[in-house]
DNA sequence: AGATCTACCTGGTTGC
DNA sequence: TGCAACCAGGTAGATC
C-alpha cells in the first residue's frame, strides 16, 4: 500500500514522464474517484479544466501525490470563475491501498479497474486505477489547496526533521508511539508498513506512549525512520496489494521487511517468533524480546 | 487529548 | 469444489 516511499517513487517516475505534456482530455469511468468537498471541482468541471492544460510538475506531501496543471491554452471551455490561458489547477491524488497511477502508451485500453485518466496530446494516457474504490483525486485551484483541511492538516515530513525537532514533536505525548507515526498530523507520510519497521530497529514497544519513551530514543527512532524509508526509496518502494510505480514496475523493498507481515516469523535479530497485537486499530507485528515496553526498563 | 468503533470497498485467503 | 466468512488498508466521523 503507498506509503511515503511509494508516493515517492511514483512522484519521481511520473516527473520524468509528464512534466512538459499537455493533456488533451480526462474521463471519469467511475465518477466516485473525484471529490468535490472543500472548494474542489466536480465532475463536470474537472473535464473543462484539464482538456487543453499542460502538466507543469508533479509532486508529493505525504501520501499524496499532486500534478500541477497550467494554461489551459487549448481549452474550448474553462471552468466557471476560472480564467481560461491562465488556470493553474492541482490534481491531488490519494492512493489509499490499491491505488496505482501508470503512464500507458497509445492505444491501451482501460482495465475494469481504472477510474480515471487523461489522455496526453502525444497520445499517451495516464491511469488512474483502483481495485478497491478508496483512491481519490481532488482537482483544486492553489487557494483551494490550503482550505482542504486534511492536506492543511498535514505534519511535517518526516525526511525534512532533524532528529531534535523529531524527538520534540513526540516528547510528552501520552498517545502510543505508533498511534502517533500514524497520525498524518503529527508526521505526513507515515502508514503501517514504516511504523512497524521504524520501531522494530529502534527496539521500541508500539503500544508505549511517547512520554514513556525519553528524547534519546526518540531521537533513536528518528534514526530508524529516516533509514528505512530512505532504504524503501532506494529500493523503489514496497510491493505488497497492488503497488507499481510509474511504470508499471514492482519495488524491493517488501524483501527487506523485519517484522511486517512476518507474524510469528523468527525475528531476524534473535530469532523470538514475532508477535502481533492491534495499535490504533492496525495490525502490528513486533519482536517481544527485541522490542520491550518502557516500563519494563532498558532506558 | 486520546481511544475505540464504524463506514467505505473488494480481491485474496482461510475455513468448512 | 463451492461458498461463506474474514482480513487488509487510510481516513473521516461519531461516541466514550
Amino acid at each position: 500500500m503507498p506509503e511515503l516511499p511509494e508516493v515517492e517513487t511514483i512522484a519521481r517516475g511520473l516527473r520524468e514522464d509528464l512534466c512538459g505534456a499537455r493533456v488533451a482530455a480526462g474521463a471519469l469511468l467511475w465518477p466516485g474517484v473525484l471529490e468535490a468537498d472543500h472548494g474542489a471541482l466536480d465532475g463536470p468541471a474537472f473535464l473543462r479544466a484539464v482538456a487543453g492544460a499542460r502538466i507543469d510538475a508533479v509532486w508529493r506531501r505525504g501520501k499524496v501525490l499532486l500534478l500541477d496543471l497550467a494554461g489551459t491554452g487549448g481549452a474550448p471551455h474553462a471552468a466557471p470563475g476560472v480564467t481560461p490561458g491562465a488556470a493553474p489547477l492541482h490534481l491531488a491524488f490519494h492512493l489509499r491501498m490499491t491505488g496505482r497511477l501508470t503512464v500507458e502508451p497509445g492505444g491501451t485500453a482501460p482495465g475494469v479497474h481504472t477510474r480515471l485518466l487523461l489522455d496526453l496530446a502525444d497520445g499517451r494516457r495516464l491511469f488512474f486505477a483502483d481495485a478497491r474504490k478508496f483512491g481519490r483525486c481532488r482537482a483544486m485551484a492553489p487557494e483551494a489547496l490550503g482550505r482542504w483541511p486534511f492536506f492543511a492538516a498535514l505534519g511535517p515530513e518526516p525526511l525534512e526533521l532533524d532528529a531534535p525537532a523529531f524527538a520534540a514533536l513526540l516528547a510528552g505525548r501520552r498517545a502510543r508511539i505508533k498511534a502517533l507515526l500514524l497520525d498524518q498530523s503529527v508526521l505526513a507520510g507515515v502508514g503501517n508498513i514504516y511504523a512497524d519497521e521504524s520501531l522494530f530497529r529502534a527496539g521500541i514497544h508500539p503500544a508505549d506512549t511517547a512520554a514513556a519513551i525519553g528524547p534519546a530514543r526518540l531521537e533513536r527512532l528518528h534514526g530508524a525512520l529516516a533509514a528505512v524509508l530512505r532504504e524503501a526509496i532506494a529500493a523503489n518502494g514496497s510491493s505488497i496489494s497492488d503497488y507499481v510505480n510509474a511504470h508499471g514496475d514492482a519495488g524491493a523493498f517488501q524483501n527487506d521487511f523485519r517484522v511486517y507481515g512476518r507474524r510469528g516469523c523468527p525475528c531476524r535479530v534473535c530469532a523470538t517468533p514475532l508477535a502481533r497485537t492491534t495499535v490504533a486499530g492496525r495490525t502490528t507485528t513486533f519482536c517481544p524480546l527485541c522490542q520491550r515496553p518502557a516500563w519494563a526498563g532498558d532506558s
